[in-house]
DNA sequence: CTGAAAGCGCTTACAG
DNA sequence: CTGAAAGCGCTTACAG
């Protein structure tokens, strides 16, 4: 591998000349045309390529910004949703000139310095925080991490945060589920215990509020356990014309439709069914599904400007931002009775 | 921040006795006990943190492995399933005290260099390559990065190369169709032109093998365009119980209980349905579905371990590896006629 | 317009 | 058992 200085020697021109011209401030270091020209091409035969690490010493920037992925017990993939928001934090980031270190919270080793080189060793300017952390560990980061923007983050202030409306989403499928005629309207929640996302709570909220509004009768339902043949087959029993589901996730949609099938019950024929979110590829794999529109990579990308301004202008972080949901209308509800 | 110098100056020991001691090698270096317990307090006090980047200079290692994903024209999120095996990766990386650095292949800039720092800069000490990229690409990033990992590319050499047996999982599919007593046996892949990851082949050799082997007959059709209501329609017609059909991919079988699903259809009952892969929690979303197993998370953590292999022994690359796959029944496929 | 030199935070032969 | 010093590959004030 060349180095600068290699480089340098061979064009015959002291370091310094050699640094600015391929740091692109040839003009600002007032070197000649003709000698950053030679340089430029010495560089490119010797195929010189920087050390980044020898230059974040310098610059005290790594240009370096982390995403960080919690793992809860007996779930090694949390949030398979995590990988659009991640996406689209990557392409902000990228085109930005940042590089992107992926750092997953293991929930079984305490100590953050365990965990990952990311918080051992001095390594990134930043760190984007997807989802919600146990509250120590998210004080903990922001001791170890100049700068953390929460994303979809149950941490929510004036500034440098970014997440749905989750209240709003919830109100728009409680909306649906209430003008559609149906007598009976369920939601499919977590169990209450499991609460601890805001998303759930407030989608929730959003549902009540809406169902509230027409004075109707919301009752709640939690997914049955996977394998439990029996509490599948009760809730199966439960899908009726009259009836509207609002689920909560995408999984328990998916979920509920596979309950649904194994008893020949089709969302939009044999009962109603609404989404308080979205998934990427929904259009292709579920194009009729009610829901409410979530573009998780369009949350990745402005965390990600949020992440540049921050870096870039020093040291205030960007006003936080809440994200607007769509309504979506499939024949899944379509019914009525 | 802490430098090594402060710590070292305010334990009062040279910088080396300091070096030596937080790396762990206070025997080799003959410290006394006292010493480093000392130096070792003295660095937990001032929260001292080393620069990763300065080590990486003298080390020559950044201890930085680049995973990098490939973008299609036209699909932002080219392969969602592949979060399951970045996530194995990530875990494997992590573990044996690597960072992950994320890297997308955009296809609209062709130049290597313009697309990620990754690239332009000396950053990594590997990279694990997830999917195909065009043929240049891959020959370029050889020439980049010390030493490449392959996991489900087209690449395939004897060393350095990991994907799953896809022929064999479309056996497996095969069998399963043409012993459950179907009349016609149709497989759902994608357009000739648009068979250029090796899987969508090795999966259609797999199936066709199995079927020519009991001597019945494949009959091949194209998943239809999204919004084609009358080739969706079409294809509904088709469903019958006497016809099984061979999903290639997960995404295919979702869509095709959706264009199901509205001809009031249902897999197992009214059809045979049957896929070739398989997808994180498909266990808890879609359970009934008859399909090959594929656990791309033990992928990513079997690739890990053979980037960390090459890196840690130095220099040659571990042997290639070919995953098996596990039949996994389901009532997709019991009907029958 | 350009270069010699100091220094960033580390590691590691080498000398005591 | 320990330290002073060279050097890794860069950037950047400073002096010409």
């Amino acid at each position: 591998m060349a180095t600068l200085k290699e480089v340098a020697s061979t064009a015959g021109v002291s370091i310094y000349t050699a640094s600015v011209v391929l740091n692109d401030r040839a003009k600002e270091g007032r070197i000649s045309d003709k000698r950053a020209e030679q340089v430029r091409q010495v560089a490119r035969d010797l195929q010189y390529r920087a050390h980044a690490g020898a230059r974040s010493i310098r610059s005290r920037r790594t240009r370096q910004v982390g995403v960080l992925v919690p793992n809860t017990p007996g779930n090694r993939f949390t949030h398979p949703l995590a990988y659009e928001t991640i996406l689209g934090i990557n392409e902000g980031l990228q085109t930005a000139g940042y590089m992107v270190v992926m750092a997953r919270l293991d929930d079984v080793r305490k100590d953050l310095a365990e965990q990952s080189r990311v918080f051992k060793e001095l390594v990134l300017d930043g760190m984007i925080v997807l989802d919600s952390m146990p509250r120590e560990v998210e004080m903990k980061l922001e001791e170890l991490i100049p700068h953390c923007v929460w994303c979809d983050s149950n941490v929510w202030r004036d500034r440098g945060c970014i997440r749905r409306d989750e209240r709003q989403a919830g109100q728009l499928a409680g909306q649906a589920a209430a003008t559609g005629g149906y007598r009976h309207i369920m939601m499919m929640t977590y169990d209450v215990k499991h609460l601890d996302h805001f998303s759930a709570r407030e989608r929730f909220e959003g549902v009540r509020y809406a169902i509230d509004a027409t004075g109707q009768k919301l009752t709640v339902i939690i997914e049955p356990a996977i394998g439990d043949a029996s509490a599948r087959a009760a809730m199966a029993a439960q899908l009726q014309p009259d009836t509207a589901i609002i689920c909560n996730s995408v999984y328990q949609a998916h979920t509920l439709r596979s309950i649904a099938e194994e008893a020949g019950k089709i969302p939009g024929r044999d009962f109603g069914l609404v989404c308080c979110d979205d998934q990427h590829q929904l259009d292709r794999m579920w194009p009729n599904l009610a829901r409410v529109s979530y573009d998780r990579y369009g949350m990745g990308l402005a965390a990600a400007e949020m992440m540049t301004t921050v870096l870039g202008r020093g040291m205030e972080h960007a006003e936080s931002k809440l994200l607007a949901s769509v309504w979506l209308a499939g024949t899944s509800l379509t019914v009525g009775s």
